[in-house]
DNA sequence: GCCGCCATGTTAGCGCTCGTCACATGAGCT
DNA sequence: AGCTCATGTGACGAGCGCTAACATGGCGGC
C-alpha cells in the first residue's frame, strides 16, 4: 500500500506525488467555471502548484486531459444512468423515467464532465478508454430500451438500437439546448426535467407503450 | 450606386473596401475546416490579405467576428426552414417532414454555420440580432407545430410551445451526436435523416397524429 | 549503506494568438 | 485644394501550447 498523499496537504518537495490526479480536479473546477475551451493546461498546472511544463510529464497534450476528463465522466455517467435504472424495479417504465431524470440532472449537477464529453469537440477515438466508457454509457440506454421493448407484442416491437438512438437524442437536445444553468439560453415556461419526461412519455406512447409502461394506454 | 467591390478582385490599395464581408467569408471557411474553436482571428485577417489588427475595426474581438456568423447562419437557417414548411404544402404532414429533413440538411450541409450557431458556446445575448434570428427560425417550427396540432380534437392538443420544443431537441440531438460528417462519432445502420424522420413519426403518433398528420393512425 | 537509474519535476525559449497602442493612408465632402 | 475620419499598418505586452535541456530525489541492485 503505497500511501501516496491520501491526507489533503503533505507537505511535498520537488516531486508532487499526485500530480496526474490534483491535474484532473483542477480541470474539473476550470471547465466548470469557463467552460471546456476557456480551459488552459498552465492554469491547471499552476492551480496545481507546477511549472507549466510539468503536466505534459502526464498527458500528451491538452486534448489528452480533456479526453480523460471526458473518459472517467462517461464512467461517472453510466455509473449515474445504472444506478437509475436499477435493473428496471419496480417496473420498466417507472425505472425509463428514473433514467431521463438522471441524464438531466449529471448535465445539470456535473457541467464540467458534460462540457468535456460533449462540447469539446473531441472525437470518441481520441483515446480507446473514451470511447469504451461511452459505449458502456450508452449500453445502458440500450439495456432499458430493450427491457421497455419487451412489453410489446412481437409484432411491434421497433429495433431497441433505434430507440435507444431516439431517447438519447431527445435527452442530449434538451440538455443542451435548455438544460444549463447558464443563463444565455431561452427562457422556458417549464423546467428542462418536465419538458424532457413530457417528451418521452409521448415518444412511449408513439411506440403503443402507455403512460406507466404497460402495452397500448 | 457605390459600387464597392462586387466583381471578384478589384486591385486593392491601402483600404480593402470590403472587409468585413471578407473577414465573415473566411472565418465561415476556417470553421468549417478547423471547427469553430480552432478558427483564429489573425488566420481570418491574413486569409482576407490585410494585417492581424485590421479585423478590430470591424469587429469588437473574436466572440463578435462568430456572433455575426451565428447570427447570419440563424437567417439562412429560418430562410430554409420556412422554405421547408412551404406554409404547410401539401399538407401539414408532409410539410413537416420536410422541415425536419430540412433542418438535417441544414447541420449537414452548413457545417461552419451550425458550428457557429450551437457549438461555439456562445451566449444568445452576444448581441440582439443573434437573438433574434434565433428567435425567428424557432418561431417557424412553432408555428409548424401549431398548423399539425390544429388538427387534433380541442381537448387533445398539446401546448404548441412545448411540442416545438421536443422537435426542436430531438432535431438538435440528432444532429449533435450522430448528423456530422466529422467521422469522430458513433457509426450508425441507418443514416441520422432516416433516424430523425422515424423519432418524429413516433413523436407524433404518440401526440394522437397518424401517419400523413391525419388524427388517430 | 551506498550508488546509479529514470520518473518526474524545473527553467528557458520558440512561435503563435488576442487585443491595444500610436501612426499612416486615402475616400469623399466641402 | 484641403480636411477629416474611417480604415488600414506596425510594434508591442501578456498569455498559451509545446519542446528541449537540465535538476532532483525515490527506489531497486549491489
Amino acid at each position: 500500500m503505497s500511501w501516496k498523499r491520501n491526507n489533503p496537504d503533505p507537505p511535498r518537495g520537488y516531486h508532487h506525488g499526485n500530480l496526474k490526479e490534483e491535474l484532473v480536479r483542477a480541470a474539473l473546477g476550470l471547465i466548470r467555471e469557463k467552460g471546456a475551451n476557456g480551459f488552459t493546461f498552465a492554469e491547471a498546472a499552476r492551480m496545481a502548484g507546477v511549472s507549466p511544463a510539468a503536466p505534459y510529464r502526464h498527458f500528451r497534450d491538452r486534448d489528452a486531459l480533456l479526453a480523460d476528463v471526458a473518459a472517467r465522466g462517461f464512467e461517472a455517467f453510466a455509473l449515474a444512468l445504472t444506478k437509475a435504472w436499477d435493473q428496471g424495479r419496480p417496473d420498466a417504465g417507472v425505472a425509463f423515467n428514473r433514467l431521463g431524470a438522471a441524464y438531466l440532472a449529471f448535465a445539470h449537477d456535473e457541467p464540467a464532465y458534460y462540457s468535456a464529453m460533449f462540447e469539446a469537440g473531441l472525437s470518441l477515438d481520441a483515446s480507446p478508454e473514451l470511447r469504451l466508457a461511452a459505449d458502456r454509457a450508452f449500453q445502458v440506454l440500450r439495456h432499458a430500451s430493450e427491457a421497455l421493448i419487451a412489453l410489446l407484442p412481437p409484432e411491434k416491437r421497433p429495433p431497441s438500437l433505434m430507440m435507444a438512438l431516439h431517447i438519447w437524442s431527445l435527452s442530449h437536445g434538451v440538455a443542451a439546448l435548455f438544460g444549463r444553468a447558464d443563463g444565455g439560453r431561452r427562457p422556458l415556461p417549464m423546467s428542462a426535467g418536465e419538458l424532457l419526461e413530457a417528451g418521452v412519455l409521448i415518444y412511449l406512447q408513439g411506440l403503443g407503450l402507455g403512460p406507466r409502461g404497460k402495452p397500448a394506454g
